[in-house]
RNA sequence: GCGCCUGUAGCUCAGCGGAUAGAGCGUCUGCCUCCGGAGCAGAAGGUCGGGGGUUCGAGUCCCUCCAGGCGCACCA
């Protein structure tokens, strides 16, 4: 029995005894699905609701009172053992052993599909993440949220959403203008400009560059006048960092199916587009010279420039026809993850949204990130190019690997600032709790392999009745939650809870292990016993398999 | 000054109003003649930053104070 399904049950129950005058509750007092819950103590069943405790105000009876009634009306449900009232007014419901080991054979029939759900079903959504400028490698921050948003898109698209991963390159304004001055000036000899760029990257940027150029038949960028070779550093710097930045994802796990270019929007007429808009609706107003955007009509702390009084285009007015391209290209919910520095974008992004008629927090989600801290010997460390404490996506993944990478990035909210050890990332990776979960899975995997070679198979029987061990109990349990944690997840746009579901079905894996065997002694014949125990063993593996693959980690068979 | 985030075990962090607050790592004690010891069992370790409030019930919600991080441009 599913918790849907027992929660219909309950739901039913409660209708029934509303029906015959024993509650008396008003009919939209009743809810639709009562909500069940995994108690943390065993002794308290197998699933737990608080109905009784929530309606008891409104019902006039006392809670204890309410929930008992509820139980004798559960008692005969076929394949519930036990109904109980237990403190100020919980039910604890325990399952019949094969109702619950039921699932185990559910699991495996599923295969990668347990744990889909419907939780976002028919939403088109855009996801927006990284977007990092253009100007340099990924660093340590922009690593966690390739992590977090690759696997929010897949926690999402396993909800039944249609994901478009879509990063935004600034390639457009003076922060690029300085990337290409820096690249000049290196290939030159000569100093980096004051506000420029001075990592050892640009000197192989622009040694690359040259390079291209000279294969391409083109002059030596380095000849040209200056403002011809600045254009040429700047075109063909920005495509070489793209193509860095693209292949260092992919090497992450981490394929966009757009990079969309700022620079585009410029030259389309697409901010002249969304302006006029803006304009139309009333929403904008002259004042100093330049042109502003009304944005304190909805909520934002000031109004903001959107065209400068030089007649130049605002940053923010790439972002409002960024918005506006996105709602166009037919997308529901617009969702942009940002690091903490940049949450001041929140209110007046939000006032775009809803300038254009649409509303803030629906069209447009803004997910704000906590930063990555670089730590040394308990003291945080400053980022900076010139001490050399710029940790990369590179980095990062030559010192712990991909999967200890993704999944220490994507177990923690991102609430959270996290705090990265430099001299712990290069040695003790074994602390990672990537290796407990993927262990179990390999763990799984042995088994298997095994059971082959004793010619034990799933096949020849099945019989849930006999999964009736305590670990057992707390195994299917676990289990059983797979979909409603995906959901969850998606929903609350959380995919670390995948990560920490995965930590507690490894260690129950773990115990179960230990406890009770899937294959025979070498002098015992094969028994249903061991094949209904490998029919557990293969759902714990199927559904850390699937749990893995949302986080972007591999799931291996040997370690 | 204003705004957002955070404060939970020695460390890193979970815990979308429920029962005795958890995990990994670290420390200590046990457990491999049979499916993987990268594991299991047990122990030690907590004023859930402080103080008020709401509630049958608060780590969780509200107010306030303290501490830390990050923001408050006609920069991008």
């Amino acid at each position: 029995m599913t918790p849907d399904e027992l929660s219909h049950v309950l739901s039913a129950a409660l209708a029934s005894a509303v029906a015959d005058g024993t509650f008396a509750l008003d009919a939209d007092a009743v809810p639709t699905s009562v909500h069940v819950e995994r108690p943390k103590q065993r002794e308290h069943g197998d699933w737990a609701t608080n109905v009784a405790l929530q309606l008891a105000k409104k019902a006039g009876v006392p809670p204890r009172e309410l929930a008992q009634e509820l139980a004798t009306r559960l008692g005969s449900t076929p394949g519930i053992k036990a109904v109980d009232v237990a403190g100020p007014g919980f039910l604890n419901i325990t399952l019949e052993a094969g109702a619950a080991g039921e699932l185990a054979r559910t699991i495996v029939e599923s295969g990668a599909a347990y744990g889909r759900n419907d939780s976002e079903a028919g939403k088109k959504v855009n996801l927006e993440f990284v977007s990092a400028n253009p100007t340099g490698p990924i660093h340590i921050g922009g690593v966690r949220w390739a992590a977090v948003g690759d696997s929010l898109a897949r926690v999402l698209e396993a909800s039944g959403a249609e994901v478009t991963r879509e990063y935004y390159f600034n390639d457009h304004g003076a922060q690029i203008d300085r990337f290409a001055r820096s690249l000049l000036a290196r290939a030159r000899g000569q100093e980096a400009p004051e506000d420029g760029y001075g990592g050892q990257y640009i000197a192989e940027i622009a040694d690359a560059v040259i390079a291209d150029a000279v294969a391409a038949g083109d002059t030596d960028p380095r000849d040209l006048p200056d403002a011809e070779a600045q254009e040429v550093f700047r075109s063909r710097g920005v495509e070489r960092m793209f193509g860095e930045i693209k292949s260092s994802l992919h090497d992450f796990g981490v394929d966009f199916d757009v990079f969309f270019h700022e620079d585009s929007l410029h030259g389309s007429g697409a901010v002249d587009r969304a302006v006029a808009r803006l304009q139309d609706a009333g929403r904008m107003f002259e004042a100093d010279g330049a042109t502003w955007l009304r944005t304190t009509d909805f909520g934002d702390d000031k109004d903001r420039v959107v065209i400068k009084s030089d007649g130049d285009a605002a940053y923010i007015a790439g972002d409002i026809a960024y918005y506006l391209d996105k709602r166009e290209r037919g997308f529901d919910e617009a969702i942009i993850m940002l690091g903490a520095d940049h949450h001041g974008y929140v209110g007046r992004m939000m006032a775009v949204c809803a300038a254009f008629g649409d509303t803030p927090g629906v069209n447009l989600q803004l997910l704000i990130g906590q930063m990555v801290n670089l730590v040394k010997d308990g003291q945080p460390v400053r980022m900076s190019k010139r001490a050399g404490t710029v940790v990369t996506l590179e980095d990062l993944v030559d010192a712990v690997g991909v999967d200890a990478a993704r999944y220490s990035l994507a177990r923690s909210s991102v609430d959270t600032s996290i705090d990265l050890d430099l001299d712990l990332l290069a040695s003790a990776t074994n602390e990672n709790p990537v290796y407990y979960v993927q262990y179990a899975h390999s763990r799984t995997c042995a088994v298997d392999r095994n059971a082959a070679d004793r010619s034990v198979a799933r096949g020849d029987g099945f019989d849930p009745a006999l999964l009736d061990h305590e670990t057992e109990a707390v195994l299917l349990g676990r289990l059983t939650e797979f979909p409603r944690i995906v959901a969850q997840a998606a929903e609350l746009r959380e995919p670390h809870r995948v990560a920490r579901y995965l930590e507690g079905l490894a260690a129950d894996y773990h115990k179960w292990y230990s406890e009770r065997r899937v294959l025979p002694y070498p002098d015992e014949e094969v028994e249903t016993v061991h094949r209904t125990r490998l029919w557990l063993n293969d759902a714990v593996r199927q559904v850390l398999a699937n749990g893995l693959d949302l986080l972007g980690v591999s799931a291996p068979e040997r370690m």
